[in-house]
DNA sequence: TAGTAAATAGACAGACCAGTCGGTTTAAAT
DNA sequence: ATTTAAACCGACTGGTCTGTCTATTTACTA
């Protein structure tokens, strides 16, 4: 079994990189395979080598901002600062911070994966089912925070973990949705202010 | 001036609710023009007597659903409704009622606007504003019986009315968006559920 | 160093895109 | 009944879309 070469997978990550950003800016249909090799800075035919089509990129992406998110977000202070509480707090304040953008066209460019489901989700079962995937991820990863947080009294324990971390959820992506429509940042910071609020016992 | 012909507003309707249908569906951007006049039963030439561009239709086509939605909610009923909590509620159940679709591809088709501002919002200053300011109503009236139900006593009075109502609606969005993700509607319920008890005095 | 497959290139195909244009029908106004 | 403009038709344009194909270069392996 052959390895792919370091310059192959330079080229795949080149790729990635490109789309990434342009899929996040302009969203998956308006951004065309002409314009993401352009960026990447190859040929069509070498993209078909790496990808199958335009659909596996999606779903590859998805993967690759995953693994972006949570290495901006930095997974690891969340799992070992020692405050249950302060980690959530600290969780949904660097997800809705990853929102920004630095873009002359767009000041809030929303939620990665909450763009790429709205617009595939029904076209791709794929997507779909990998948005799912980590929308499912970052849920268990509140809830087991809430839980631990009842456990040490920090956090209220009449709420339910798990409905608990889905709202905590919803609010975020749906803050993150208006601010992107007005172009503001208020709804999520209020948001992480209500959760400060809410989970405070 | 010249009225516009029963005939001629019936055309305009028919190509109205043809894309309502299928940008609900499958997006703006996955959706062609031939598919509309074609859904419209209309020829292309006609479609750009009524409309200049596709972007104009878009947004014609928010104002159109808007109104839509207004009666689908049945706002006369809300605003009467001598209950502000109980009218409060109404609104969130019908509005994320209206989410849900008969087709076999799809069964949760998530909020039209939402839908339509995640996947315009950087592309179309129009289509940005139009949601935004459906929106901005749609805080407001939850901004209003918040207040109302404060007065009557219904509703806690330590909370900020506009902050909550913003709250609750970024609540709903994110929701359905989850609920457009899994294709369930669990979320959407238990956001319910949520806003009732949490407003309760 | 010869052989082999991965990696890259870019012309091309065929479908579809939004939008245009000249011509025809329809219907209201005079 | 004649005029006139609205309403409508559908072929057509130029461009873009995703994806294919053959050819060439690169790099690892034996």
């Amino acid at each position: 079994m052959r390895q792919l070469s370091t310059k192959a997978q330079a080229t795949r990550e080149r790729i990635l990189k490109a789309a990434n950003d342009l899929f996040y800016l302009h969203g998956y249909h308006a951004t065309g395979l002409d314009r993401i090799i352009a960026e990447a800075g190859i040929a069509k035919g070498n993209f078909y080598h790496h990808f199958r089509s335009k659909e596996e990129l999606a779903t590859a992406v998805l993967d690759w901002h995953q693994d972006l998110a949570f290495r901006e977000i930095d997974l690891e202070h969340i799992l070992t600062e020692p405050s249950p509480l302060q980690a959530l707090l600290d969780l949904v304040t660097r997800m809705t911070g990853r929102m920004i953008c630095d873009s002359d066209i767009c000041k809030v460019r929303g939620c990665f994966f909450g763009n790429f489901a709205l617009e595939l989700s029904t076209e791709s079962e794929a997507v779909r089912n990998k948005v799912r995937n980590i929308f499912d991820g970052v849920r268990q990863l509140l809830r087991q925070l809430i839980e631990k947080g009842q456990r040490l009294e920090e956090i209220r324990s009449d709420l339910d973990p798990d409905k608990t971390a889905g709202m905590i959820l919803g609010l975020m992506e749906g803050s993150v949705l208006l601010d992107k429509t007005s172009q503001t940042q208020q709804e999520a910071s209020n948001a992480i202010e209500f959760v400060r609020h809410y989970l405070k016992r």
